[in-house]
RNA sequence: GGCUCUGUCGUCUAGGGGUUAGGACACAGCGUUCUCAACGCUGUAACACGGGUUCGAAUCCCGUCAGAGCCA
């Protein structure tokens, strides 16, 4: 058999998260059985679409990787995959129904007419189990509205069987239409497909994630930072376990192990503290090479536009310093901008040092800078300091703090003597300067 | 309200008749240390509740409760 799975998002604004969760199970599968992965517009909520999502949709896919076989191209003809424009065949369809007496003409719209006895049931792939409703529970149905746009239940089971589409794998909210997709089948005489029906992630509040509980686009998390490996590993991570209980596993990995049976039938709380530290271990396991382009690319992205500082090399030279220290692509900025930008002072900051006479130990400090043979070496840079520490009466940690801060303006910078060797010993020497004339003794 | 799905540490989860209920994140403590990280070690913390079956139930069955979803 040949695989067909797709994903049918509504283009109602960029794709949040869960919907990215939902295509990455899609996705996965599809790849899993060699089968296709296809794309597919559902729009017919003319209320809640927004344009410029259609394209969102495609860029977010193609960002994670999500690479689909058949579907719209960016910038491309989105016709066929689009249901606006797929409408005289559900009305085709809808027709054919009224013709064999399963549907029925009310007030403008046409009715589903549902069986009233027995049970429908099926296999739903996820859990492996068997879910169960009574004929009887089952309402007549609107299949085609009076504008003549289909009802989701129909468009959905009218494209699926055109599409050739053989494993339907959505969210669980779709249980419940699910009896009236099977009967839309029967009635047409065709072979529906097998489907899993994957639980929800849900927000803080236990409800399902969606835009208007705020849940984030999955670009936002591009734009915060986040690396696409991480996200994908995190998200893969909601649901399912690696077999060997790995945390940390490529999409590549994931797909030759992936089975339904496994999943988890809880909905999962989306909670991006775990994808925080993945984030950082994958940021720490990547080689410099590749963190260095990760990193100029970021700035680039949310600069919008070409940057001066830092330059490609600045980044290469400081990479081995923050590596370890980010967990986020952003933490690169605060973390290294006073390298690149002038220091900014808030006087507040030398109180909570608790050094006292901190402007004659500046004065020190500048001529020990001064008589350093140059260029510093960063073991005679420790060695002198460590010795001015103990004649003074001091730690050594709080000589160095004292120094950081006069240099960096900030309690928290990447190691100190690495972070001077790029700053370099004139600009050093300038900004203990300064800070010892504008602070008081 | 009806129907359906789901309940294991704070979070993500493993396990699925006999386990000290395992791991990861987070948190706390200790170590290392020029700050912060990273790293190492240690620790706190869970089977929703009630019945039943059984020698034995977190695990199987029934019910209750709770949460979610769909429909009205």
């Amino acid at each position: 058999m040949n695989v067909r799975v797709r994903i049918a998002p509504s283009p109602t604004g960029s794709p949040h998260i869960g919907t990215v969760w939902q295509a990455l199970f899609d996705f996965v599968f599809a790849k899993k059985k060699h089968g296709k992965f296809i794309l597919r517009i559902e729009d017919t909520d003319r209320a809640r679409y927004v344009a410029e999502s259609e394209q969102e949709i495609v860029e977010t896919f193609k960002w994670l990787g999500f690479e689909f076989d058949e579907g719209p191209n960016i910038g491309g003809d989105f016709g066929p995959y689009r249901q606006s424009e797929r409408l005289e065949i559900y009305e085709k369809f809808a027709r054919e129904l009224v013709k064999k007496g399963t549907a029925f003409a009310d007030e403008g719209a046409v009715r589903f007419k549902t069986k009233k006895t027995g049970v429908t049931s099926w296999h739903d792939l996820v859990g492996s189990k068997l879910i169960t409703f009574e004929n009887s529970t089952q309402d007549d149905f609107v299949i085609l509205k009076s504008d003549g746009y289909p009802t989701y239940n129909f468009a959905n089971v009218v494209d699926d069987h055109l599409m050739e589409i053989t494993h339907v794998i959505r969210g669980n909210e779709f249980i419940s239409s699910t009896p009236k997709h099977l009967m839309i089948y029967e009635s047409f005489g065709w072979q529906p497909p097998q489907f899993a029906h994957l639980p929800v992630l849900v927000g803080a509040d236990r409800s399902k994630l969606s835009k208007r509980h705020g849940a984030k686009s999955a670009l936002e998390f591009k734009k915060e930072g986040y690396l696409k490996e991480a996200i994908l590993n995190f998200l893969a991570l909601l649901g399912w376990t690696h077999p060997e209980g790995r945390e940390i596993f490529t999409i590549d990995e994931m797909i030759g192990l992936f089975n339904f049976k496994d999943f988890n039938l809880a909905s999962a709380f989306f909670d991006t503290t775990k994808l925080d530290w993945l984030n950082g271990e994958y940021i720490r396991k990547s080689q410099n090479s590749k963190l260095k382009s990760q990193i100029l690319e970021y700035l680039k992205d949310i600069s919008g536009g070409a940057i001066e500082h830092p330059t490609e090399q600045e980044v290469e030279k400081v990479i081995p310093l923050i590596k370890e220290r980010i967990k986020k692509l952003s933490d690169f900025i605060p973390l290294t901008d006073f390298l690149w930008e002038k220091a900014e002072y808030d006087l507040q900051i030398f109180q909570k040092l608790n050094i006292k006479d901190q402007k004659e130990i500046l004065t020190k400090i500048i001529e020990e800078l001064k008589n350093m043979e140059r260029p510093w070496k960063a073991d005679i840079f420790e060695a002198t300091f460590r010795k001015l520490a103990e004649d003074l009466g001091l730690s050594a940690a709080q000589v160095f703090q004292l120094i950081r801060v006069a240099v960096s303006g900030q309690l928290v910078t990447p190691p100190l003597f690495e972070s001077i060797q790029i700053l370099g010993e004139n600009e050093t020497v300038k900004r203990v300067n300064e800070v010892a004339n504008i602070i008081g003794s």
